[in-house]
DNA sequence: AATGAATGAGATTTCATTCAT
DNA sequence: AATGAATGAAATCTCATTCAT
């Protein structure tokens, strides 16, 4: 009666990829270790899935990696010229937003850690990298409405392009270490206190032409 | 080959490693590729070394990894219970231990990039997220001093966690991107002012017990 | 799918089977692909067939195969020592048999593609190279009645076997590749009369002991 | 000392492969099979050709079959509008490029027989398909200056073209089964006799519009 | 000491065959 | 009887490691 192999089956596949690509990385998972995880046996894997590519393509989906893009670009877009979240009313579109992406991420946490992290031997082994040079040049645009007197040297080009990387994959490494919907909220609220108190303080300092300068450990 | 002596080829060897391992990862380096940079014979490597492993721990021995440690701890200590860097006096401690630290990874691009970012498959695997523990911990010990009502809740431990894996990664690939060395210093003082600025602003906003709000994009 | 009679699997499982073996070969097409073809599914063909040997077997039944081979001697045994066919009267023998062989490639044309040129991997695997062997001592049997002269050297055992190879291969092909009856049978009329010109005109040469000579492109 | 990957490995890892295709074909051949017969391991034949496909090119370049292909069609137009190969003088044309691709055939018996005959699974596998195809508008074209009223139906060219590669495969068997060259030279040149009798019958045939008939066994 | 050819274990993928439903 | 999911052996290919020269 078997008609249509087994959604059961077929999540379990896929779960267990995810978790494995997500610890492990892509290249390094084998699809043995993935079959093992899903209960069941390496050729049956390929009865869902064409090979490890699409198995891949299951777990992460290309569109996935789009609407974390442009979800990210809304978010920025959102802040307008507001140098402080908390100068925004409570309803304003920048909440709507943000809440949306961290729902996004909440309900895709491998995906994210996978996507932004683990990718090596994929399609999307440089998406955090140029997914980052986006970044950038998007803060830049808000740094040029909210900032005015920030130049735009490469060092900081750099510099912005590395603290978005870092600060998306410690949103990733949130999503997956906290299991606990709660707990993963208030580390992602904290981390996005962090990312966005350090720009400020990045953004004012380069703005004032002063030598940088530290505030804490 | 009698003219090259021992401990050149072994140098190059080493070289071409750090490099490619920097590069591409422990694991997606194969000691042939590792060979043919070296301008030398697989073969040939395996006198130097007992194994990739061997020749691994050669291009990071452990007691590297140990410095990195300790000299992290040490700037931090050093902070005392500075709320910003641009209190202390010129000739304060913090400021030789730091330039200390800056030092010791300008000198050894690859092999902290290897260390933070690279280790797939080796023993330093999970080294980064061990070192961004203690950090955790020390950084904790800086807040009970400069900043007393902050509360250590597990968000926070895992934020600041997270938050010292991105500075590192990020500090790890303004090394090994940036040849130049004042371009690199440079990136690594953004880098630090948006790290230190962050960490200002978290716990100023985990003190006041208010909830955190954002500053920039 | 109590509705269908087992016959009646039985049959599309061997029909699609015949199919697939003569357009792909025995081991290029898979059990899974004659299911598929079939109506019916892989595990259903083990209920009927202990295997994908037991099912060429019912596909190419070993007599028929003998079939093939005493129908083609008794063609050349009919021909008694007329040089062309043409001598013989309109009645007589050979043009029975010729006939009922013609009708038997005709009705069986998969079998017979399969039996002389795909079956690779199979007890037939060498059916072909040693029914061109067997046709060959007929051959010389009958040149030694019609063609007195004809002496035997190997080089001409061997070349009668390629051309008999050769003209079972190219039946096969025009059974297989012309499914309309007329269009078949003229192309088989067309390949028997080159086929047994030639060898008419080989026979002649060789009693000649002249040097072999050409006659056409 | 070794340098280059040795010649002598090389030749007889393709010597093995050019054996063991041509006597059981491309995709029945297992790469562990050619590295036995050549006396290393299934890993050391990477080493010298990048995989299956690559070492099928070394056994069998395009080029050869380019050069097959030219050679015939210059073969059949050295004929003019011969009838007979003896109308020819024993200097004309035809005796050098006849001689020449015979010679070419001679020389590379086992890549012949893949070509016309074992190529299943490569790039070539239609190739037999399509040479004859070719052949036959080659030798309708000859049959327009030679036999003015022969008629073109497509029984004819479907007979024509299955001869064609019967003749091919022919000549491939005689190259590959007769080691000594003498042989072989006179199983083609009684292969051609048959082939070109049989031509010659079958033109004349159709030339009459009458039935076709035979003439042997 | 140096070379690079050779080895063999392990990864991905295919498919004949079995088995639970 | 029928289904098609599951299995596992075998094929292609990769690469750390060894070995003859």
């Amino acid at each position: 009666m078997a008609q249509v192999p087994k959604e059961h089956v077929r999540r379990r596949i896929v779960g267990a990829a995810a978790r494995l690509f997500a610890a492990r990385g892509y290249a390094a998972t084998t699809v043995a270790s993935v079959a093992a995880r899903a209960g069941t046996s390496t050729g049956n894997v390929y009865k869902y899935f064409a090979g490890k590519g699409a198995l891949f393509d299951a777990v992460l989906p290309p569109a996935f990696a789009r609407d974390v893009k442009r979800m990210t670009h809304a978010r920025i877009l959102a802040l307008g010229s507001a140098r402080d979240v908390r100068e925004l009313p409570r309803d304003a579109r920048y909440h709507v937003v943000a809440g949306e992406l961290l729902e996004l991420c909440l309900a895709h946490r491998e995906r994210v850690v996978i996507l932004l992290a683990r990718a090596e031997g994929t399609r999307f082994a440089r998406f955090a990298e140029n997914f980052a040079r986006a970044l950038v040049t998007w803060a830049l645009g808000y740094a040029r409405r909210a900032w005015p007197a920030v130049t735009h040297s490469s060092a900081l080009r750099f510099a912005l392009a590395s603290v978005y990387r870092g600060y998306l994959r410690s949103l990733a490494a949130a999503l997956v270490s906290l299991p606990s919907g709660p707990r993963a909220r208030a580390a992602v609220e904290l981390l996005t206190t962090h990312h966005q108190g350090g720009l400020a303080h990045l953004f004012a300092s380069v703005a004032r032409s002063a030598a940088p300068g530290g505030l804490g450990p």
